[in-house]
RNA sequence: CGGGGUAUAGUGUAACGGUAGCACGAGUCCUUUGGGAGGAUUUAUUCUCGGUUCGAAUCCGAGUACCCCGACCA
């Protein structure tokens, strides 16, 4: 892409609307803009971010065998009076009527449209277990949106349903999904701890959420250092607030947190609820086991920015980031773009994605702090000064060394 | 939903009740090109509606939007 033609706009100031540091980055580097509180546009950098997020929890959730799948966020009322949660999950049920006066939840969460969704494909212990996944737009009528990204009204989550014959069958399952949230928190450079919680209007069975500690984080749990191991405070009552870590009795620390994904254990709630039975070896009717699991992709990509900036910009982690590489030509003659533009077409036909920045009436100073504010990992300068050496300059946005290195020496270090 | 705050150009900000200004950005031209460079020039329905006043960005009232705290919250 080259950076003369890419839509956006950098600002030198965040709007003072911002207050923490990932929404005014993202503000000020244009990859989000704000349309109302909580509602917000990915504009392409943002959206590229957003994604190779998309592609790394896919390519997750199907290595554990789940299938995507697409649902409306249109729900019809009787589905969701069904399991009582048009009452008890008002808020954050966003409610809304057609010009019939019929009643529709704009999906928050889709366990009843899933469980109606197989009920009729779910016959026999044969069926089973089963997984399914959408990564889709969520609706939240809360009383309050803040932090930018971090808690919107409309916002894209992944959410993985599985389907079991038994306790067993989904204990395996759950853990399967753990291990696999492991591994797309790091791949997005994040370290989450896993952490007990309670399952609010979801289960009454203690579910995991991911927590990455921050200090701008709403949520509060108890962390053991040594261990890793965490509880959410919620989840404790004041009198039993234990000292020492239960599994290997370490230290334990009070800490702020972000939840960047949660996982539920929902057994027969609403297999029942929604008469979701399929038939054993014997012919009998048993009601089916359920979990669920959830990753917001836009408040991971706050909590990725929260945790992975410094003051000149973001800090992408490789495979988060919105390109590979940020080529920058300064200074502007025949020599210079020749050898940019071969550089930029050869790195291309390698496969490597670059933002080139190909800009002629801009200082080199501002596309260096232009080029720190968007925070793509690798910056590659070619100008007169690396020309004579027959090299250009590599230098990795989260160190401050630079280094020349010969044009036949690329493939190297890319 | 309770409490608090704010609203002036794309962004950040000034202006005692008396000419809407500055910086950055953006446009045009020139000069520049290794850390948001310099010069010239252009760039506004002061959130909306109503009131007070000779005169309102400024005072008053109502509304709206946004932000913060609380409650709420996969």
């Amino acid at each position: 892409m080259k950076q003369s033609k890419l839509f956006y706009k950098t600002m030198k100031k965040a709007p003072k609307a911002a207050e923490i540091a990932s929404h005014k980055l993202l503000l000020r580097s244009d990859f989000i803009s704000q349309l109302a509180s909580g509602i917000y546009t990915f504009l392409p950098l943002g959206y590229k971010v957003h994604q190779k997020r998309e592609s790394i929890i896919r390519q997750e959730m199907d290595s554990i065998g789940g299938q995507e799948i697409f649902m409306p966020s249109f729900q019809p009322k009787e589905l969701w009076q069904k399991t009582g949660r048009w009452v008890n999950m008002d808020p954050p049920l966003f409610k809304i009527k057609d010009r019939h006066k019929k009643e529709f939840a704009l999906g928050s969460t889709h366990e009843e449209v899933i469980t109606d969704l197989v009920k009729d494909r779910i016959q026999s212990y044969k069926d089973l277990p089963l997984a399914l996944y959408q990564i889709q737009n969520k609706f939240r009528n809360e009383m309050r949106f803040t932090g930018g990204l971090l808690r919107a009204r409309e916002f894209v989550m992944k959410d993985l349903y599985s389907f079991h014959t038994d306790n067993n069958d989904l204990e395996k399952f759950f853990n399967k999904v753990l291990k696999a949230y492991d591994k797309i928190y790091n791949r997005c450079g994040l370290k989450a701890v896993k952490s007990e919680a309670s399952g609010g209007v979801f289960t009454k069975e203690k579910t995991y959420e991911f927590q990455v500690l921050s200090e701008i984080g709403e949520d509060r749990i108890i962390h053991c250092e040594k261990c890793n191991w965490a509880m959410n405070l919620e989840n404790i009552n004041k009198n039993k607030m234990p000292k020492r870590c239960p599994e290997c009795n370490g230290k334990v620390v009070k800490k702020n947190s972000i939840e960047v994904g949660h996982t539920f254990k929902l057994g027969t709630k609403y297999s029942k609820d929604l008469n979701l039975y399929f038939k054993g070896k014997k012919g009998e009717n048993r009601l089916v086991l359920m979990g669920c699991y959830g990753i917001g992709i836009g408040r991971l990509m706050a909590t990725v920015v929260e945790i992975n900036h410094d003051d000149k910009g973001i800090i992408w982690p490789e495979e988060v980031a919105p390109f590979q590489v940020h080529l920058i030509q300064i200074e502007d003659n025949q020599k210079v773009r020749k050898a940019a533009e071969k550089l930029y077409k050869d790195l291309q036909n390698k496969g490597v994605e670059v933002l080139y920045d190909d800009r002629t009436d801009k200082s080199a100073g501002e596309k260096f702090a232009e080029a720190d504010l968007i925070g793509i990992p690798i910056r590659l300068v070619v100008s007169e000064k690396t020309l004579k050496k027959n090299s250009l300059e590599v230098k990795n946005r989260d160190k401050n060394k630079v280094c020349l290195i010969k044009f036949s020496h690329i493939s190297q270090i890319i």
